[in-house]
RNA sequence: GGGCCGUUAGCUCAGCUGGUUAGAGCGCAUGCUUGAUAAGCAUGAGGUCCCUGGUUCGAUCCCAGGACGGCCCA
């Protein structure tokens, strides 16, 4: 027997079996960037008006993890996907470079403790290097991802035309009488005199005295209750009656301004013979203690209902007032928390929503001021004693004692900290409308998925009064002035106007090194004392301020529309960017600043709980890419339901890793068989019929699903469809075409069907994969013979099929399948030793002429389906085949059973193979 | 402690408005193939649809409570 293996057609192609990515892909990246594929791309798109998916910045600050590349890369995907489909779809990347963070890092980095000691302009060179680095490292690991977009020209916020966009916001809401200035409750080290961040702190054990305070009622206040309680004549008028509080920090005591209760908590008033008080019902008995036993609850009303009712301060002759608050807990204490606003966090927002007064009589040093009345010049911690032994002596003091908690203390000094008010400057919420025309434009805006608009609602609802300013260097400094006469702050919309100006060329070190004069209009005087003698301010702008007007600096300018199409961030951005874009949004341009928020999951590891460094699941995306290759992980985001919480991990990605074989053992079947099609034999669609034109409908219509599928972000069903179509097609197309492309002749019309049928599914698919293994997909382009790209120099020039499905397409395709699937079951006999007997349905046989125009096509596109020798086709009342042994022998070339012996030059092959090997 | 979200085969996930022998891909087992070969084809095993109640003729799907996990807030 001849070997006959070197007369047939076998697939050869350059695209490897083994992807080796994590070589080709830098060079691929370069590559993308030396022909500009994107730029040209977009410069082709740009009639067709934008798409534009709007950068939510990174903070730089430290390696990209791999919920930042689930991010980038769910982002680079639908940037990509627009692309293909013909949009303008100009992404700009950008970066988040102010703020405390990087500041700290560069202290630290430099071994200074007191930032107070650094020359500012020294300290914002060394936060701007800093910044920078991470930038640069952050972009580099961001590129090697493959994703598309503006490396040339991001987005920075400490760029100087973007500073100038911040301080022109800044004056755009001191013209709409936007910003003002009050107080708020910061940390506080009245060892160091100065404001502490959030993470300036640790917490540390510490004693403090615990005591429970009577809040008396007067005869007046007691009549209210009653009335609120619906127990009248119960609580009597001549009786003492009081609600109960507890505090750590009695020095608190005279900054109190209300009595936080939980709207939801039931509150008992509880007769003790001599005396009447009130709290929580959950917490009587503990705190009533032994005295519970003999107490009778008089009336119980939930605290909602107790709302705006007062009672007297214990230590001074004023009233507090009864508010509600979610965070008022029924674990610790009475159930009715004493609200200092100038001295907590929850307080401070009470306050705020309450419009309390904002009573803070602690200077600097931590000595209470002249409005503390007796405790003046008292450091405030030597003050509880006091206040303990004057609470005795009043008769108010319900239980003292001391406990030992965790409590905040400075990260440098070690002394613990407490909360001071200082004067600040806020954006209102309330001004303008602004709350409540924010909450209408969160209702323009589509969500995905859809529970995120009812979360943004909450988050601009619960949104406090936005405190913009920082007492710190890194950032962009807000544009006030000191009256160096009446002390007075001013933030006048004409200075901030300068600044702008000023800082769009010099950059915001500007206003460390330039003297006021610069910034001052013609004959500015102080409007409150008429004062000409000023100073700058040293406060910075929030930085969520500063990413809060990314629309402002990248939106509506160079042809990217505002609002943007989409943008796409974390979770945690509803209270973040999201929000703050919005805030800012609304309040100067009077709208949402995009059409669609989506939002992507955290990603968790295998066992769904955080990845961490010290558990050993931890991993950067530099780390991951180097290791698996950026396209397998682009293909695990992809894999997974972004929208939800995801895992990753070794296993997860060696599944995918599998699959990733899969598609790239397909996508090199495809190439393999097209290295010898002219483009003069391609077959045009219209003049494809039976098999051929089904499997070309089949896939077109799967790609025309998978791009409706991009259409709704959903990038996971995509996925889904585009695995299930290629093992489909495998399994049925590609394994029937075998035998004709292997075994016809090179340019036999039946050989050059399939192979036109080939080139039109790898075009397609591959433009359907594009956005997701950009890297592979243009592997595989660059790997089809240049005459079959067409001109067409990258993958990224290619179109997302767009075409309606069939039900009969669909229907006749599995009904294939499933013929095939018998024929292959059998255990006995083999593809080509079969002959197939095949008894078909009215209906069934009615679809299948559908395909096959008529009986002898229908015979022969079956012969070929099937891979069967023979197939004899007959009525039945159930679909169903059978198999016979085929007559005659193996061909020793095409391997169907045949009458051998008709060549006397090649006596061991059929008829067709003899006309082959003879020319 | 509060709000929101999730829990379907070993893994990643489908299951539209309550009625299906609950599906796909990967993995696994078995068989075929050795002319896609560190590939291809077929078959099969594998699920108390987190738990407990309830509504209903009927619940993976609706309701209530709980467990576990996540995010945000405290």
């Amino acid at each position: 027997m001849s070997d006959y293996r070197k007369t047939l057609n076998l697939p050869a192609t350059s695209f490897p079996m083994q992807a080796g990515l994590r070589v080709s892909e830098p060079l691929r990246v370069a590559w993308w960037q030396e022909r500009r594929t994107y730029a040209r791309r977009l410069e082709r798109n740009r009639t067709a008006g934008p798409w534009i998916l709007h950068d939510g910045p990174p903070y730089a600050n430290g390696e990209l993890h791999m919920g930042h590349f689930l991010n980038m890369v769910l982002k680079d995907v639908f940037v990509k996907i627009a692309l293909l489909d013909g949009k303008w779809a100009e992404f700009v990347p950008g970066w988040d470079m102010h703020g405390l963070p990087i500041e700290l890092e560069t202290l630290k980095h430099l071994g200074i403790a007191d930032f107070h000691a650094v020359d500012p302009l020294e300290l914002r060179a060394r936060c701007r290097e800093r910044a920078i680095y991470w930038f640069e490292r952050q972009r580099d690991v961001r590129m090697r991802m493959g994703t598309f977009g503006e490396y040339d020209r991001p987005y920075r916020t400490i760029d100087p035309q973007y500073e100038a966009v911040i301080v022109d916001a800044i004056a755009d809401l001191v013209e709409r009488d936007q910003i003002y200035r009050g107080l708020r409750a910061t940390l506080w080290c009245i060892h160091d005199e100065t404001a502490l961040a959030e993470a300036e702190i640790e917490y540390e054990n510490k004693t403090s005295p615990s005591i429970y305070v009577r809040f008396p009622l007067s005869s007046y206040q007691r009549a209210a209750l009653e009335e609120r309680l619906s127990s009248s004549g119960r609580v009597r008028a001549d009786e003492p009656a009081s609600i109960l509080i507890w505090t750590t920090t009695p020095w608190t005591l005279p900054g109190n301004a209300a009595i936080a209760l939980r709207p939801d908590a039931e509150y008992a008033l509880y007769d003790l013979g001599d005396e009447r008080v009130l709290v929580a019902q959950a917490l009587a008995e503990r705190v009533l203690g032994e005295r519970y036993a003999t107490a009778t609850c008089l009336a119980s009303v939930t605290g909602e209902q107790l709302e705006d009712l007062h009672a007297s301060h214990p230590l001074y002759d004023h009233d507090t007032v009864i508010v509600l608050a979610d965070y008022v807990d029924l674990e610790t204490g009475t159930g009715a928390v004493h609200t200092a606003p100038g001295h907590g966090a929850d307080d401070f927002e009470t306050g705020m929503r309450y419009k309390l007064p904002i009573l803070s009589p602690v200077d600097a040093a931590g000595r209470f001021t002249a409005e503390a009345g007796q405790y003046a010049g008292l450091p405030v911690f030597d003050a509880n004693a006091r206040i303990i032994g004057d609470l005795r002596a009043r008769g108010m003091l319900w239980r003292a004692e001391d406990i030992e908690h965790s409590y905040p203390h400075c990260w440098r000094c070690h002394h613990p900290v407490i909360f001071r008010a200082t004067a600040q400057w806020f954006i209102s919420m309330e001004r303008n409308d602004l709350r409540a025309r924010a909450l209408a434009a969160v209702d323009t805006v589509a969500y995905t998925p859809q529970w995120g608009r009812e979360r943004q609602r909450q988050m601009i609802e619960r949104h406090p009064e936005w405190c913009i300013s920082r007492q710190r260097t890194w950032g962009t400094p807000i544009p006030a002035l000191r009256c160096m006469q009446c002390e007075r702050s001013i933030l006048d919309a004409r200075v901030a106007r300068a600044a702008a100006q000023r800082f769009r060329s010099a950059g915001a070190d500007a206003w460390w090194s330039d003297g006021v004069e610069r910034y001052l209009p013609a004959g500015f005087a102080c409007p409150a004392c008429g004062g000409t003698r000023f100073e700058q301010e040293r406060n910075i702008v929030d930085i969520w301020f500063e990413s809060g007007v990314t629309h402002l600096a990248v939106l509506g300018r160079d042809g990217l529309s505002w609002p943007c199409d989409a943008v796409l961030e974390g979770a945690d951005q509803y209270r973040g960017w999201f929000r703050s874009s919005l805030v800012t949004a609304t309040a100067i341009r009077g709208a949402a600043p995009y059409k669609h928020v989506v939002k992507n999951g955290w990603v968790n590891d295998e066992q769904g709980r955080p990845m961490s460094k010290s558990r050993g699941t931890g991993i950067d995306a530099q780390e991951a890419m180097e290791r698996y290759g950026a396209d397998v992980l682009r293909l695990w985001a992809a894999s997974v339901e972004f929208v939800d919480d995801v895992r990753f991990g070794p296993n997860v990605v060696e599944q995918v890793t599998r699959v990733y074989r899969n598609v790239r053992n397909r996508i090199r079947f495809m190439l393999g068989n097209l290295g010898d099609l002219p483009v003069d034999a391609i077959v045009p669609p219209e003049r494809l019929g039976g098999l051929d034109a089904l499997a070309l409908a089949y896939a077109m219509q799967t790609f025309g699903e998978i791009a409706s599928k991009y259409d709704a972000f959903d990038v996971h069903s995509a996925y889904l469809r585009t695995i299930a179509f290629e093992s489909e097609m495998s399994a049925l197309y590609f394994d029937a075409m075998k035998d004709p492309l292997y075994s016809r002749a090179t340019g036999d019309p039946r050989r050059r069907r399939a192979q036109s049928v080939l080139l039109a599914a790898l075009e397609g698919f591959l433009a359907a994969i594009a956005p997701v293994l950009s890297f592979t997909a243009e592997e595989a382009w660059q790997a089809l013979p240049a005459h079959l790209r067409a001109g067409r120099d990258s993958v990224f020039d290619l179109s997302l099929v767009r075409v309606e499905s069939s039900e009969r397409t669909a229907q006749a395709w599995t009904l294939l399948r499933s013929l095939r699937a018998r024929v292959s079951a059998d255990g006995t006999l083999r593809d080509f030793e079969v002959a197939a007997e095949v008894m078909l349905s009215k209906e069934d046989r009615a679809l299948l002429l559908d395909v096959f125009a008529d009986d002898e096509h229908l015979r022969e596109g079956l012969c070929e389906a099937l891979v069967v020798s023979d197939v004899e086709v007959r009525d039945g009342v159930l679909t169903q085949v059978r198999n016979q042994r085929a007559h005659g022998e193996k061909c020793a070339r095409c391997w169907k059973y045949r009458s051998l012996g008709t060549s006397a030059a090649h006596p061991d092959v059929c008829r067709e193979c003899a006309a082959i090997l003879d020319g």
